[in-house]
DNA sequence: TGACTTACTAAACACTGTTCAGTATCTTCG
DNA sequence: CGAAGATACTGAACAGTGTTTAGTAAGTCA
């Protein structure tokens, strides 16, 4: 079954040249802006191809979601070297702000845009690399209520107040919400310090 | 020059009936699903028409947007005579929330939609609308740190902590994202509640 | 070599935002 | 009143979109 490995072989492998091409283009012009015909240009293949592979555009969206979603993840690395579980809660929120800072367009692709992940139910895939790191973080705070570190009781309470926390400055920073308050793209990097740092100090005991 | 008043006068009409017609169908549909063909179809028109009265969609758009604002920012009215700054701090939490969770696709035109808005500085009325509620928010904020009612001692900081907390929960549920950590549309009122009763109770000293 | 399968694409369909030439009505002035 | 001019509106077109389909060319297998 040689042949019919190979074969299989470069199907992957086409899909990743687009997903390559198309994590591109999103990444350039955002999910909107994004057209078949571009993918398939900067790639030098049909649009039709294109649904040769995958079932349409959202589809192929999810699949450079999931690209996306390992960037975050790999960048919360080497989180369990720290010991006090504090100091891991406010290392994951400066690496959360920093991630959303530095690629805008990829959180807004993981966390922001509306269309697919609706069908969360039919993909499990991106269910599965959301709810895990989602879980590593419910894992900090149960221990930070454990220890008594937190003025807080509900783990799940909290942890759903800790994310939306993070989340909702760096949804209002990518969607330039923050002008309206004074804030400007130039110094979300040091106010998005002080925010984490403010926001430990809050609700730490 | 009353026949100037009156043409004047049918040309506002006219606009505000574009506008109604506009936010019905952004309502139903969305922002990106909205034509400006289903626009004049609901009101009778030709799409060339809209062009008369507005330069092009997101122009209408922000109009549109403009009256969400003031339904926002009516919903908060009488908030004075609450005497505890920390009650009008949850109050204005509650009804954030309520109107998030009532009027998603209001919220989400407002807060969230990504096209317009970033060119702020032309647009005088929306970052006078905005601006305005949240200066409401500084002050409530400023008072309740003066009273030493809260652990932050930055208003401006403390200020930008609490939106953010609230948006980034109403954003997460617009956007679907809450199915990933086990809460559906349906509990969201009752989880809601919870979650600001226990960022006020984290945050009071 | 001939039959079958696969990979790919050109062209079309139905939609989008926007523009423009043209019409039909209303206003103004002689 | 009637001609000239301004105003309000629209049909049709342009260039773009996601997606489907019929057809071609190449690779595989008997």
């Amino acid at each position: 079954m040689s042949i019919a490995e190979r074969k299989e072989r470069e199907k992957q492998e086409m899909k990743n040249l687009i997903i390559q091409g198309a994590m591109e283009v999103f990444l350039e012009l955002g999910y909107e802006k994004t057209s078949i015909r571009t993918i398939a240009d900067r790639i030098d293949y049909s649009p039709a191809t294109i649904y040769l592979y995958f079932k349409d555009k959202d589809s192929l969206f999810l699949e450079v979601q999931h690209v996306s979603f390992g960037l975050l993840i790999q960048e919360m690395a080497g989180l369990a070297d720290l010991d006090d579980p504090v100091s891991q809660l406010r290392e994951m929120g400066y690496r959360y702000l920093q991630f959303g800072i530095e690629h805008p367009e990829h959180y807004d692709l993981m966390f922001i845009i509306n269309d697919p992940l609706v069908c969360l139910m039919e993909d499990e895939k991106e269910w599965h690399n959301g709810h895990q790191m989602y879980q590593v973080l419910v894992g900090v705070v149960e221990r930070c209520i454990q220890c008594n570190l937190i003025r807080m009781t509900d783990p799940q309470l909290a942890t759903l107040m800790i994310w939306s926390t993070v989340h909702g400055l760096v949804a209002l920073h990518c969607r330039n919400r923050l002008w309206a308050v004074g804030i400007s793209p130039e110094t979300m990097p040091s106010i998005g310090k002080s925010y984490i740092d403010q926001f430990i100090e809050t609700i730490r005991t």
